[in-house]
RNA sequence: GCCUUCUUAGCUCAGUGGUAGAGCACUUCCUUGGUAAGGAAGAGGUCGUCGGUUCAAAUCCGAUAGAAGGCUCCA
């Protein structure tokens, strides 16, 4: 007999070999039904693995993470045994798990696939599920499972194999097909009760641009069908909240094929949301004692020369400007420090200025590869609401510290709950990508963790994210359909004003070499007004509404009364218009609440005879929210919508 | 840059070889209406661009530009 631990704390006995669906069956038989995986002594293993000895075991189901992986890695598998059948002479290259869903990178041997296949392969999943073949599991010989994918003419497996080690190699088979897996896996396809293939994309093989580009086929599954139709339906509702769909829709901003790809143009309404958030940081900074600057947006070649962004992204980058008769080299803008730096340098700089805070909103330019460009996340101009802070080696945890807190203070003020913080490493393999020496980046490293833990954030560390220049603490948010973006971020570096030649005199009337923070908590304009569209679905906070109030009189009559009360409101800085269309008083309130406006003031006859206004809070009937709140004063309008905005 | 897909009126979309359609938006007229779409009429497109096949191309083929989803990249 073997001891089972199970997480309610419980101890039971079972006969040795035992397996977590067995155990589960004793339990109950909806667990047995449900059980899709078992970790067992912290080890996600087949629920139908004998068991030999005492140990930990909780049973995985839908319901656990580490279940859904599981239920979707064999989905793969699924996918694969389908495809096999299709389209004959199929080769696989990888099927994982992901997030929602899986993969299964595949090199279709030059026969077309594209969304109109999809149904078909899902069809032939769901035949194949029904058939609840197992999935075995079996131990091979490296040099076997070698052979065995030579005569199934797969290149691609037998370059997994060549990095695995003999005695650790098993197949997994369900059906008739057979893939070289280290598991686990759901005990048979028949828990696979919904699957669709979601989209095709190119992968390169390994991740490497070098080697041949798979097909990637995506897909989901789920044990129950309505479950896909709740996601189908979480996915629509995602979409409605796009910031490029809600961009056009609420005239925020558009793209111009004339003007270029990656070139936003910000429409009156967008450059409004912008300039407030402009703003509200630029009041934050002067409180943190920043200092604006303003430089142009082109630099000579040399000052790039003299940062290392020519030689680190000189040749991706915008190529130089050439003026017609000296020839002189110019470039757009990539990044603001470099002229930040220059600023420093006019003029000699005592540790009693330090630390020093420039900040500018910055336009710069960069030269994206075409295919990654996406709305206003990925641009080749953008502004970012960047700031470099001088300060001596002993103020930089201290400065580091602030600026954690400014950029929690922009997030928290905009409603950005959901964010991770990210500590970007160096990637200790390809030392050469970065600039400066082991101990000027460990310093700065080391920097950064401390200050980041020392304000109890929780952080992640990502190896290989760091500028060339230095590590960072960024600041990733999700957008609509879950895509991770960076946002705020905070860097240290000990190199540049190595490069510029920095300095400031000391206490001890010596000459010493500052430490630079870069931050930008905002990282740009464009991407954070992006997720930020995203995150209220358009429905910005009153403060940044383009239109905070829309009056609506009720008929032409009460025109005068309107235009009046729209002044007396512009007085308090209260912005919107007065719809003067010849439309009823519902289709007014309609295309106000379409366009997002927080309030609607409607005039008629009562309002004029009393001197009040009817206000109605956006999001009516319809969402449930908002609706009348009745007629009152405009001062007592005034005070509620000024109570509002100052939350 | 690479892979797959897409591009028809301002917007959302129908139209798969035989001289361009709908809804919304827009313009004009009627209507002066009380909390999510009042009515009528009108105007608007060389079907992204260039080339080819064909008696005939929005439709088939090629190139090119944009866009979408990925991959690679991201100072």
């Amino acid at each position: 007999m073997i001891r089972v631990t199970l997480p309610d704390g419980s101890v039971r006995e079972y006969p040795k070999g035992s397996t977590g669906l067995e155990i589960a069956a004793q339990i109950s038989e909806g667990l047995a039904r449900n059980v899709l995986a078992a970790k067992v002594n912290g080890v996600v293993q087949d629920a139908t693995r004998p068991i030999d000895t005492d140990a930990t075991v909780q049973l995985l189901t839908w319901n656990d993470p580490e279940g859904k992986a599981t239920f979707w890695h064999s989905s793969a598998h699924l996918l694969a045994e389908a495809l096999e059948s299709l389209y004959p002479g199929v080769k696989f290259g990888i099927g994982p798990a992901i997030e929602t869903g899986f993969y299964y990178d595949v090199d279709l041997n030059g026969q077309h696939f594209s969304q109109d296949d999809f149904r078909k392969v899902e069809d032939k999943m769901l035949e194949l599920a029904r058939q609840k073949n197992a999935y075995v599991r079996k131990p091979v010989g490296k040099a076997d499972a070698i052979a065995y994918f030579e005569e199934k003419g797969d290149p691609y497996k037998i370059d997994l194999l060549q990095g695995l080690e003999d005695g650790s190699i098993t197949f997994y088979t369900q059906g008739g097909f057979t893939d070289l897996c280290r598991g686990p896996h759901i005990p048979n396809t028949g828990f696979i009760k919904a699957a669709r293939l979601m989209n095709v994309a190119g992968a390169y093989w390994r991740g490497d641009e070098k080697n041949k580009m798979l097909t990637r086929i995506y897909a989901v599954t789920f044990p129950k069908q309505k479950e896909l139709d709740d996601y189908l339906h979480l996915l629509e509702e995602a979409k409605k909240r796009d910031h490029r769909k809600l961009g056009k829709e609420l005239d925020l901003f558009a793209f111009s094929e004339k003007v270029g790809q990656g070139l936003p143009l910000w429409l009156p309404k967008g450059a409004l949301v912008r300039e407030r958030l402009e703003n509200f940081l630029r009041r934050a900074q002067v409180r943190a004692g920043y200092q604006p600057v303003v430089t142009p947006h082109i630099g000579s070649k040399q000052l790039y020369v003299t940062s290392g962004h020519w030689e680190k992204y000189g040749k991706d980058s915008f190529q130089p400007i050439h003026t017609p008769d000296e020839d002189e080299e110019f470039l757009l803008k990539p990044m603001n420090c470099p002229h930040h730096c220059e600023i420093y340098k006019t003029k000699p700089r005592s540790y009693r200025d330090l630390p020093l805070r420039l900040a500018e909103f910055g336009t710069v330019y960069r030269y994206e590869q075409s295919g990654e460009l996406h709305g206003l996340t990925r641009v080749r101009g953008f502004t970012q609401d960047d700031a470099h802070i001088f300060c001596r080696p002993d103020q930089v945890k201290d400065e580091f510290m602030k600026v954690i807190d400014l950029v929690l203070y922009v997030f928290k003020s905009l409603g950005f709950n959901d964010y991770s913080a990210q500590v970007s490493l160096r990637d200790p393999e390809n030392r050469e990508k970065y600039i400066g020496s082991d101990e000027l980046w460990e310093r700065a490293e080391s920097a950064i963790i401390e200050a980041a833990a020392e304000k109890g954030l929780t952080t992640v560390m990502e190896l290989g994210e760091a500028a060339f220049y230095g590590p960072k603490l960024d600041f990733m948010v999700r957008d609509a359909l879950g895509r991770k973006w960076q946002l705020g971020t905070i860097q240290v570096d000990y190199n540049l004003p190595n490069r510029f030649e920095l300095e400031y005199v000391g206490a001890d009337n010596q000459k010493h070499r500052p430490v630079m923070i870069h931050r930008a908590p905002f990282g740009s304009m464009e991407r954070f007004i992006a997720i930020l569209i995203e995150n209220t679905a358009g429905n910005f906070p009153l403060w940044l509404s383009p239109d905070q109030i829309a009056i609506l009189p009720i008929s032409e009559k009460y025109e005068d009364y309107a235009n009046d009360l729209f002044f007396a409101l512009q007085e308090h800085d209260i912005r919107g218009f007065v719809d003067l269309r010849d439309e009823k008083i519902g289709r007014k309130i309609r295309d106000a609440e379409v366009n997002k406006v927080p309030y609607m003031l409607i005039v008629g006859e009562k309002e004029q005879a009393d001197g009040t206004i009817s206000v109605r809070r956006k999001g009516g009937a319809a969402t449930g929210q908002g609706g009348d709140l009745g007629s009152m004063s405009v001062d007592a309008f005034v005070a509620l919508f000024q109570q509002e905005v100052k939350l």
